[in-house]
DNA sequence: GCCAACGTTGGC
DNA sequence: GCCAACGTTGGC
């Protein structure tokens, strides 16, 4: 079992979204970055725990936690030529982009924000606080998780 | 909207 | 393989 922290921005797929979603469960398209891409494709686990982040809005932070119900299988919006998300050099013969599926289980009371998070000595060397880290899907580890969980 | 920090692209 | 130019991310 495996942690994790996901990234998306709220007004274009936020975690209420998820939640209204048939199941509470969508695909986590349009990954376009390798190491993200890797971890999709390679290590996330059915069953494994997410942190959902709000990045790019007024108070960033995490806001609940999601759950892998599908590992990692190709990104069809990259075959999609309409998909802001198309990559040609994506073929069905040899996928390029691969995606999870993320089931909604809880949001949080409040959100636990980057500020906060950064206030935490024992979260320093948390790949999201570290500078510059700009990767949408990061893995925690096991005590981070538990130490933010008992932030809330 | 600004801009620092990266990642990717493509000419050479 | 180098590296400048360009695009994107995301906090502020």
């Amino acid at each position: 079992m495996n942690y994790w922290l996901m990234k998306s921005e709220p007004d274009v797929f936020g975690i209420d979204h998820l939640r209204k979603r048939p199941q509470q469960t969508e695909h986590w398209d349009g990954v376009r970055n390798y190491q993200a891409r890797n971890m999709l494709r390679d290590q996330m686990q059915v069953g494994d725990r997410v942190f959902f982040y709000h990045s790019n809005c007024a108070a960033p932070g995490i806001v609940g936690i999601a759950r892998i119900v599908r590992a990692g299988y190709p990104d069809h919006t990259a075959q999609d030529p309409e998909s802001k998300y198309h990559d040609p050099k994506s073929t069905p013969d040899n996928p390029r982009w691969y995606m999870v599926d993320v089931k909604f289980e809880r949001k949080f009371a409040r959100t636990i924000t980057l500020d906060e998070l950064k206030t935490h000595v024992q979260l320093a060397d948390m790949p999201l606080l570290r500078r510059g880290n700009r990767l949408s899907i990061m893995p925690v580890s096991e005590a981070h998780w538990q130490y933010i969980l008992d932030l809330e």
